[in-house]
DNA sequence: AATGAATGAGTGTTCATTCAT
DNA sequence: AATGAATGAACACTCATTCAT
């Protein structure tokens, strides 16, 4: 019985992060009133607030549950493989893939940056730094095999992480918006190849000899 | 007699937008109040209002000043070299500099972008367009002559421009913050070497032979 | 329990109508502040911006309030009579006694003309178009049946109706006001009988030999 | 050399009074901007300050003015004539044509009442004072003469002169206001006969048998 | 005398949050 | 537990008036 009612304080917790998301996403969080959450969800405003402190809070639950998931994808299919080149190929292309599918995130993102400051620092340097820190592994002991060239690896991996962030901020300026009537015709994993290419060979041509 | 008022009203206004920036870096556009910064220029509010329509207005003119100045240090520096090699270290260096010597305009950088998506794309893809289409020209003609390998243009120089804005972002997330106390330690330059190889390098080794 | 919800929310309007009228009436629209009628009432603010869109709407709806039940009055209490004349006199009087009854509507009435000219002749014209049909409709019959002169109906009934205003603003400039500190001294009603005689003797079919 | 000066600031001062009168109109007294007025006259706001206290002040030096232009007109076409019937019809027509050919005074009339009650009763009584008084002396002499019934003089004078206003307002609410695309179609004027008429045969003894 | 840049008091409205039911 | 009515803090912007030039 107790797990009856902790799984649907679960499942109404999911709920509301995923109302919120929406709404977050399409009127950023300034615009969005929590009225015109719990209305999409059909409940009264003081529901959300058995669920979450306030305003904020909820805000960086859909922002933190976001980097969650998009830290599971990392792990899941990066971990695994073992070639170094593959693995940063594969951060590539599961980075953009995680964002090309969760669009309405990738506003949360942008917002939450500028609106809490802090918080954003906190929960970055929180579910970013263990996946910071695989790549300075394997950047470590890809120099030590020879396969990467010889490198400053905190700032290196510090460079190959902001790329990624760079390409997605860039992007979206460009080609996202929530009303963006056709969202489809570009997606960022059209970039997979030309980031990849660019981190792991340069701009410069090494056919020397 | 007409020079002394247009140079009077032009200095003014350059006071008000220096102001300007100091505040909204300090406390971001939202809790900006219009009369703080009134107050710090010792001046009543109807003054501001003189001068710019209104705070949305007078936010996004410290932006556009901010990116013309950006734009100008990157033609200074850039244009004049010649190698392609070159050209984009500079690029890297100057960009880099330039933000290290005015951190406040990072925080408002990273405001806009939220507070004002729109104006902010109208903004950035004005003043960026032709500083990317100049990455475009530097790589078709180094590829051509062979010095930069075979790749897409266009993507790889957003990725190229990426890099750069990404690098700013994760180095501002950790250790900007107007109110860090020793913003000094670290610097934006230190990365200038790591980037640069990256880019265009990138990571394998290349001793080919 | 849904009638004992909807009976409060009535009542609740009720006393903010009844507020504001007073408030409205003392210090006219423009220096009324909301929080004035809030305070009168005991309320925060917000609860009367849950009945009423914005300021204005409130003053209208005090407006139309009175106006409705200058109109309820005057169908009671001429449509039962038959005689014309008495039906004229009935007119006059009923009119003076509403106002003399409802100072402050006189106020409101002043008031609304200025401040919302376009809004005053839509319900103006509303609810009073019906009362100067009922006058042309008497006017119209009793011309045929001799009892009243040959009369330009529209421009007659026009100019009855407008008689009743111009007494009550001619008094109302002169003796009324709320801060008036006698405002018992005269009334409205004590000119009843010469604007009745003023009106009659002038309708009559000077039936002279 | 002093008259002149003296006709200039004349000169000066009724400019202002007709720009004012014109934005007055135009816009109503809180939407009218000081700098409106100066810009239309293209002179600095502080020029109408030399010649006017405030705002308002020049708000009522423009009813007073148009006022005083009515007690002017009146007394013209009134005075001179003798018969108390023709003196009646007189007071209508004249009234009537004055405002038909000043229609923006008409507005101004409409504002002052509501913003500046207490300057409207002065200017007001102060104006009309002897106007109504003329109105009580023919009324008196003529009962005497037997041509008017037997009356309350206070009161229909009262009466009489309220009912011009009442018709001046009740035409301005339904024909008038400064937007109307045809302003001519319809004139005040055209009441002429049934007022009069409504007024006469109620005043003219019914010397019946 | 004339100007118009500078001033700053003044207020309607929103909406996150609370809490009685 | 859920509700949603009530609350009231917070703030940009206007414009009449002044006064240095």
């Amino acid at each position: 019985m107790e797990d009856k009612k902790t799984q649907l304080v679960h499942r109404r917790r999911e709920e509301i992060l995923t109302a919120a998301k929406h709404i977050f996403a399409k009127n950023g969080f300034r615009r969005t009133k929590i009225g015109e959450i719990a209305a999409h969800l059909s409940v009264g405003k003081g529901t959300l607030y058995r669920y979450f402190k306030d305003k904020k809070s909820l805000f960086l639950a859909v922002f933190e549950q976001g980097m969650a998931g998009l830290r599971q994808a990392m792990r899941a299919n990066i971990e695994p493989i073992i070639d170094p080149k593959n693995k940063i190929s594969a951060a590539v292309r599961t980075y953009f893939e995680f964002f090309d599918n969760d669009r309405e995130l990738v506003e949360i993102l942008m917002q939450v940056r500028s609106e809490f400051k802090d918080d954003y620092r906190r929960v970055f340097l929180a579910l970013y730094s263990d996946y910071i820190v695989k790549i300075q592994e394997n950047l470590r002991v890809s120099v030590k095999t020879g396969v990467f060239r010889k490198l400053d690896v905190e700032k290196t991996a510090e460079a190959i992480s902001a790329t990624l962030h760079g390409v997605l901020q860039s992007f979206y300026v460009r080609e996202f918006g929530p009303e963006t009537a056709v969202p489809d015709v570009e997606k960022l994993t059209d970039r997979t190849e030309a980031v990849t290419a660019l981190l792991l060979k340069g701009l410069l041509k090494t056919d020397s000899a």
